[in-house]
Order: structure tokens, then sequence, then C-alpha cells
DNA sequence: GTCTATAGCATGATAGAC
DNA sequence: GTCTATCATGCTATAGAC
């Protein structure tokens, strides 16, 4: 073949990440197959070789988020103390809200997800479910601390999201920055 | 003309509340004209009678939205004194996280809005810094908490519809409501 | 103001050449 | 595995009859 063996998981590998950032950016629904393959240099009918359907490339994708956000946000054994005071600064940042494509997909894709299969919003509830669990261990045993903390980012970002202007944006960002900050010491 | 005076408006009204509902289930890019007109009774091509384009529907229905959110939030003077805590639970309800297309627009169509056009963001945005500046009143001048409060709500719909298990969303709610309290109180 | 018909384009998906 | 070509359908928007 004129293909290396390991050719096409590379290629399918380049396909989600890229769509991850494009479907948070714009939407999966709103973005075509032929916009989603010619942004790693391949044309539309090359799709059919990777996945089935569209909707197979949004579970994929979706999965991939949610390995990414639980990597990212539940930490292993050997992390800081201060994890969890690390992710909440972090998340709640201007550059969060500035750049969809690199940030939550519960903030950009959540009303998709809400409308995908049962198949994908079990496995994103399985992830949220580990994440809540590892921050509950994290905050004293407190689970409605971590539910909490993660609705409050969430909603925080969304918010952010729809105001026209930067000052509101700040404002609504270092508002929920110190409820976070008081929510987590209190 | 076969049409009375009031019929064109009274048209464009119930295509915007039509449309509310339907964009909030389904989502506004994904919905066509023809679905929106067919819900009321149209066809698809009386639709440009009322709007010069698919845009300008969705600009009027945030803001009809927007109006909605406010008057049911924010309350009159007149409101009792435990306004913002009624409020905090029938949002934090299940009957709003199974309905969609009869609850807040920005757990719905938030991430469409953070994609819209800057005057749409203003408006949403002006509607909002209300909300957030009359519970701040009725929270002794806290405008943090107002807006953290906010954020926790969004925050909470938004995870609550994207897990498939009825345990997990109950749970959510559960913690989200003790949450809010807390906050509310302390 | 609403209808049907249609333009013009984009979409999701398939077929066959290479 | 990717290409081009294509099907069938969907879309936004317009034109003209009533």
């Amino acid at each position: 073949m004129r293909y290396s063996a390991t050719h096409k998981q590379e290629t399918r590998d380049k396909l989600i990440d890229s769509s991850r950032a494009i479907a948070k950016k714009g939407g999966f629904d709103s973005t075509g197959v032929d916009a989603l393959m010619s942004a790693i240099g391949l044309t539309g009918g090359a799709f059919y070789s990777h996945f089935g359907s569209k909707g197979e490339l949004f579970a994929a994708l979706v999965e991939r988020e949610i390995d990414n956000s639980n990597e990212m946000l539940a930490g292993g054994p050997d992390s800081p103390p201060d994890h969890v005071a690390k992710c909440l600064r972090s998340y709640l940042s201007t550059f969060h809200v500035l750049h969809p494509e690199a940030g939550c997909a519960l903030t950009t894709l959540g009303p998709e997800i809400a409308r995908s299969t049962p198949q994908v919003r079990a496995k994103v509830e399985k992830s949220m479910k580990k994440m809540q669990k590892n921050w509950t261990e994290r905050l004293d045993g407190d689970s409605d601390k971590a539910w909490g903390l993660l609705a409050q980012c969430i909603g925080a970002i969304v918010m952010a999201r729809v105001v026209e202007s930067e000052r509101t944006r700040q404002e609504i960002l270092a508002s929920s920055r110190r409820v976070v900050e008081k929510m987590h010491r209190g």
C-alpha cells in the first residue's frame, strides 16, 4: 500500500484534534465535513474512511475532550496541595474566555452534548463523576463543594462570553474568582 | 388588504415565541427557516415578510428571551423578601433541566450568543447587568454574590443536562441547591 | 401577507479511479 | 487512503401569483 501502517491512526488523531478546536470555536453542527477535513489538508470524501458518519466523529471528539479535561483538572497523586486552587485560577482566566477553541468543552459544546446520544452523555457523565470524586478528596470530602466549584466555573465562562464589553467580562471573572476562593476556603 | 391591521404584528410575535422554544430545544443554527415557519402554520417563503434574514430573527428572539428572564428573575419592587431564594429554587429544578425549551436561554443558546453579533451581545450584557444590580440590592450590596449565584445556577443546569443518568442529574442539582443556599445566607 | 416555485449554494454521504 | 465526481437533500433567500 502507498500509506504507512500508522498513517490511518495518525490521520484520525489529527482529524479529532483539529475538529475539537473547530467545534468548540464555531459549533459542531454548524461546521461541515468538508471544512473539518480541509483543516487537516484533506478533502471531504476521505472522511468516511475514518468515521461512518459525522456523529461518530462527535462522539470521538467529545471522548478525547473529556479525557483531556480530566488529565488537566483531576491531576495525579503527585499533584501539589494547591492543585485545585491552580486549576480554578487558570480556568477562570481571560485567556480561557477569549479562546474557546482551547478551553473546556462544556462551556462551548454543552448544549450540543445535551442533545447528543445517550452513549455520548454516559461517557461525559462518567468523566464528570471521576472529576468530582477526585476534587472531593482534595476538598476534605465535601462533595457539594466539588460540584459547586465546577458549576461556578462553567457558568462564569458562559456568562463572560455572552457579554460584549471587556469591562463586564473582567467584572464577571473577578467576582467569580473571589467567590470560588471563598467557597474553596470556607 | 385581506389581513387585519394587527395581523402582521401578531404573526411576528407568534414566530418569535415559537422560535424561542424551538431554538432553545434544538439549537438555532441547526433549525431551518422552513421548520420555524411551519411550527406556526406558515410556509418558509413568508418568513421574509417579517425579517430580512434568519440572523435578525435570532436577535429579536434573544431580546425577548432576556426581557422574559429579567421579568422572571429581577422581579418588581413589590416582590417578597425571599424573592431571590424562590428564584434559585425554581431555576435549579428538575423541570428546568428537562425542559430547555421553557428555560433560561444562556444554558442553551449561550455558545451561539457568544458567536453572534456585538449588537446581540451588547443587549444580553445590558440585561445581565440589570439583573445583577437588582440582585445585588437584594443581597445587601454584595455584588460578587450576585454574579456568583448567577454563574452557579447556569453552570449547574448545563452540567445536569450533559449527564445521562437521572441519579447524577439529581445529585448535581441537590449539591448546587445546597451551595447556593449557603452562599445566599453566608 | 402568504403562497408556490426556484435560484444558488452547502450539506452528509456514496462510487469509482488511482 | 485519498482523490474527484456525484447524488439527494437541505439550506437561505428571492420572484411572482393571489
